[in-house]
DNA sequence: CGTTAGCACTCGACTCCTTTGAGTGCTAAC
DNA sequence: GTTAGCACTCAAAGGAGTCGAGTGCTAACG
């Protein structure tokens, strides 16, 4: 069995309504619809059809149809008619996004702010990944007898801070002199490629090993152990219990043990291929937590190499269309506010 | 009419039993009770006296009691008998304290993992206000033409960062000399002091008149808005949903909406007095959508004029004992950590 | 006189039953 | 091929009955 243009566009209306509602679809929803023009019996017959194709779901034999994750693929890949933004809209985005523009990570959190303000998804945002990130300044500060805090400052502005121990001795103006060698040796460097520089820099006798060493070491432990915790900001993770999908509170519950471990989530939203959007629907996510849930993300530039990912995670039966929309335009903004400060 | 120790005793019973389990407690429920000699009747009797001195309300006729926010006031005031915790577990929360300790921010958002772990309720932790801090270190770091990061670092190790424009033709050098005059000239300053000193600066026509007012002007902003999103950090948001109180999807939506709005919470946190430890009981802390949670606080120490804040949010049954306990020990472990950044 | 046993009463929680209505599948007629 | 008609299904909503934990009151007890 084949699908034709009268199964397609049923299909169609079932998942709008259904995306609309979240209640099962009866056959007389869909023949009273504008555009369909067939009577309720002839729809039934075609929902039988669907059903048995995989499409639609039955809770039960007297309800609705409920479309199935792989109507809803079907429906993102061939079905979905992509909306744009009002001009208006789009406004408000980006000026509320510039109203933090001062600290950088300002315009990440009010980024995802916005994404979950205009979706009433819950959002994500992840940094790049740090390695891909090129220093622009490395400054180490005393802060007390032998301890020192190493600054790194990264093309966007993302700052990494660790603390260090420095050799007995030194005052604020060696680690001055170090910082800004550092800096000179370092700078544009991509943060992987520090190794490389540092053992090029020790066989030099003449700067501090320990310090060198201690330095390099910490921040090879930084670029292990990926992006931590504030690298992944979640936005309006509430938004997610307006859904009748989480009415029960143990499923909130789960829901939002998901959001809290940000290794997971960092997982989940970011993307193998350089796709512009990529959607997982449903069981495609891997988590069990998340199997009524879908993940829709795109990516974002920070510089030439580097690229974070933001996504926005809803239930599977979600506003694809606008959450796509929304997401291509703040993916382009975020990358035209982080731009500016290169 | 008076409360004896009969009273006394009979109603710490039922707070007891109810922080427990949550449901209304009868009168054979606390005549069973060791320590309680008493029959059923004899208790019902002064339950009786003790609702109609409001320190017991009760949901409907045929149901046991329930301690009103008076009596838990009584409870915290004068009845509480505290207790310590394992020197077992304060190893445990010490060490976990430890694991991050790298990273300034870590230690924080740490903390208030372990908060949350180690009582099951929600954590909250609000950094020292921005004023009192001290300057260690001030850095312009050039990201673009006309553009700079500003990063300043305070003791404790917090970092502060923002984009500034910086007149034509200044280079890295340029940056860097001036740099290292603001950090000279403005160490160990706390932040508040900054204008003054500024305007000492401005009054000298040697410096960059233009690139010091903008440094300036954006202190002040950050200053002036008060500690940021980032600067209160929740832990366990979702612990709250386990209990009954928040079995109700609404409930718990309107809890989490407090807890995204940071600024209300910093307001909610933020204590008046230095004691010790802070205990606001429903009503007690102003916000309708916390009117059946209790907040409580403690404060930490960076360095010598600093304080932040940590707190505890739970229902108002919650378990006052423990959560005092772990308030105490974090307060001091997180203010030694900090300290050793010094 | 304080304490307690006894008892009638209250009321939410639970179970069981019925009704309702939205929805289906099938068949026969158009 | 499409549709009207009809019997059938089943969750949801409403109502009656039962249960049981708990109360308040009264009278008796030590």
């Amino acid at each position: 069995m084949q699908l034709d243009e009268r199964k397609y566009l049923i299909l169609q209306a079932i998942i709008d309504d259904y995306i609309m509602t979240a209640m099962p679809v009866g056959s007389r929803t869909i023949s009273r619809k504008s555009g369909v023009g067939y009577s309720p019996a002839t729809i039934r017959n075609e929902m039988s059809d669907l059903e048995e194709l995989g499409y639609l779901d039955q809770p039960h034999t007297s309800a609705g149809r409920v479309p199935s994750n792989k109507a809803y693929r079907l429906y993102v890949d061939h079905l979905m008619k992509t909306v744009k933004l009002t001009s208006d809209e789009r406004e408000r985005m980006h000026e509320h996004l510039l109203s933090k523009s001062k600290q950088v990570e300002g315009v990440i959190r009010s980024a995802a702010g916005v994404l979950s303000d205009a979706t009433k998804y819950t959002s994500v945002i992840v940094a790049p990944k740090l390695g891909t990130l090129r220093i622009k300044h490395v400054q180490l500060v005393p802060v007390a007898e032998r301890t020192a805090l190493m600054v790194i400052v990264t093309n966007a502005g993302i700052v990494k801070d660790a603390i260090i121990r420095v050799p007995e001795g030194m005052d604020a103006d060696d680690l001055y002199a170090i910082s800004r060698m550092l800096t000179q040796k370092l700078a544009d460097k991509p943060l992987e490629a520090v190794r490389q520089a540092f053992s090029e820099l020790l066989r030099n006798a003449e700067y501090n090993r320990r310090l060198l060493g201690e330095t390099l070491s910490v921040i090879e432990q930084r670029l292990e152990s990926g992006p931590d915790a504030s690298d992944v900001i979640v936005g309006g993770p509430g938004n997610m219990l307006e859904y009748p999908e989480y009415s029960d509170v143990n499923k909130a519950r789960s829901f939002l043990a998901v959001l809290e471990s940000k290794d997971t989530l960092r997982r989940l939203v970011n993307r193998d291929g350089g796709m512009e959007i990529t959607i997982r629907i449903g069981p495609e996510n891997q988590v069990p937590e998340l199997n009524d849930c879908s993940i829709v993300t795109a990516s974002y530039r920070v510089g030439d190499h580097s690229n974070g990912t933001l996504g926005i995670i809803g239930p599977t039966r979600m506003n694809y269309n606008r959450v796509i929309s929304v997401l291509d335009f703040m993916g382009r903004a975020l990358s035209d506010v982080l731009s500016e400060y290169r």
